[in-house]
DNA sequence: CCCCTATGTTGTCAATGACTACATCGGTCC
DNA sequence: GGACCGATGTAGTCATTGACAACATAGGGG
């Protein structure tokens, strides 16, 4: 195998595939740039080329978490049949197998706005979430929706997909059947809680 | 002012004090035990008595968070007047508040299942947990739940105010109004989201 | 009063992030 | 084809950290 020329050629791609995988194992405490050089084949100072700092790299993983989970988001969502209530579960089962076998990303993808210059991953945040709520505003249209306030109803359904997943991660949720927790999960989403209710999202 | 005596007294709660301070103010990763050391007066060395190693305070800081929201939520739940919707809300607007205000500590409450040994934290989560619920079985009782599966009701509560609470504080949910914003979200949760609903949680 | 344990101090080592100065190459322009 | 410039690498330094070990001090119990 001959030995690496000067230029990698794709240092950028390689560390953050690199940096990725190892996040994923092992968290973000043990995340290291140099480590990550090291893997590379490259000197400790090499990453620093592409990444100011350890927060940029991270940054940048942030980014492409929500890059990734649009698109698992929007593969489950192009296979799923019938109205609202089928594509409410295969946007719960796409999202919550997505945050489960990469919860170290997940929890870095929604770290506290104490992290600096977090504008990029805001708006890959909203890109990502522009594929569950476009299926929301398409079943108000449709009249499947109780209550006008798809805005509201997008919110509620994306935080309790993203709370689930942290639960079931934690092992806080103990179920060993995630799917049958998604599913009622979601149930519960569509029906509510109350056996009386009051009053409707927007209504 | 008598310099401190080479017993310091009080030296865990003091560091425990302190680390909960810092971390809510500048994140896990800034959080040093050196550092905690220096602003409590003493070596570098004394935390190490206290606590085995880094992982281990940040475990007693998880655990101690999971105590203070089970207090809150308990007191939320007192001073709420009438059936399982003022309860409900009691709940949510307590859980919301209290995860706003110190959201790097309940990132690190709720932080991946990488973490090393963190029975202790989930035996907490179960106590807080159990403010909650209680309440859900009660309603249960009352006949003011749908279906009758309280414990998937709970969690699915538990879920949405989480999930809630991480996309306000990471400004995912751009709502400047987090108190509308919570009621709207457990109107959401009590009524469901369907128009016309298929089935009830565990029903 | 003695002893033991809890709790501190001091020092060391390896690893890290950030930074600086220098080296090498790829691409562009003349 | 050669020169030059900027991108991208290398090598070294410094400060700080976590973990650990050896030692010092005091408080409490017998």
């Amino acid at each position: 195998m001959p030995e690496r020329s000067y230029h990698h050629g794709n240092l950028r791609t390689v560390l953050l595939d690199e940096a990725e995988r190892a996040l994923i194992e092992t968290g973000v405490q043990d995340l290291s740039l140099r480590a990550l050089a090291r893997d590379a084949g490259v000197s400790h100072g090499a990453p620093r080329r592409h990444f100011p700092d350890r927060a940029a790299l991270l940054e940048a993983l942030a980014v492409r978490g929500f890059e990734n989970l649009a698109a698992r988001l929007t593969e489950a969502l192009d296979g799923a049949r019938g109205g609202f209530e089928p594509q409410l579960r295969a946007i719960a089962h796409a999202y919550v197998a997505f945050a489960i076998g990469r919860m170290p990303l997940v929890e870095l993808m929604f770290a506290s706005k104490h992290r600096e210059g977090t504008d990029a991953t805001l708006a890959a945040a909203h890109a990502a979430y522009a594929v569950p709520f476009a299926a929301i505003s398409a079943a108000r249209r449709r009249g499947e929706l109780l209550g006008t306030d798809e805005q509201a109803a997008g919110r509620l359904a994306f935080a309790t997909l993203h709370g689930l997943a942290v639960l079931l991660n934690t092992g806080m949720i103990a179920d060993s059947d995630v799917a049958a927790t998604v599913d009622t999960a979601v149930d519960g989403l569509l029906t509510g809680l109350a056996a009386h209710p009051g009053r409707a999202v927007g209504a």
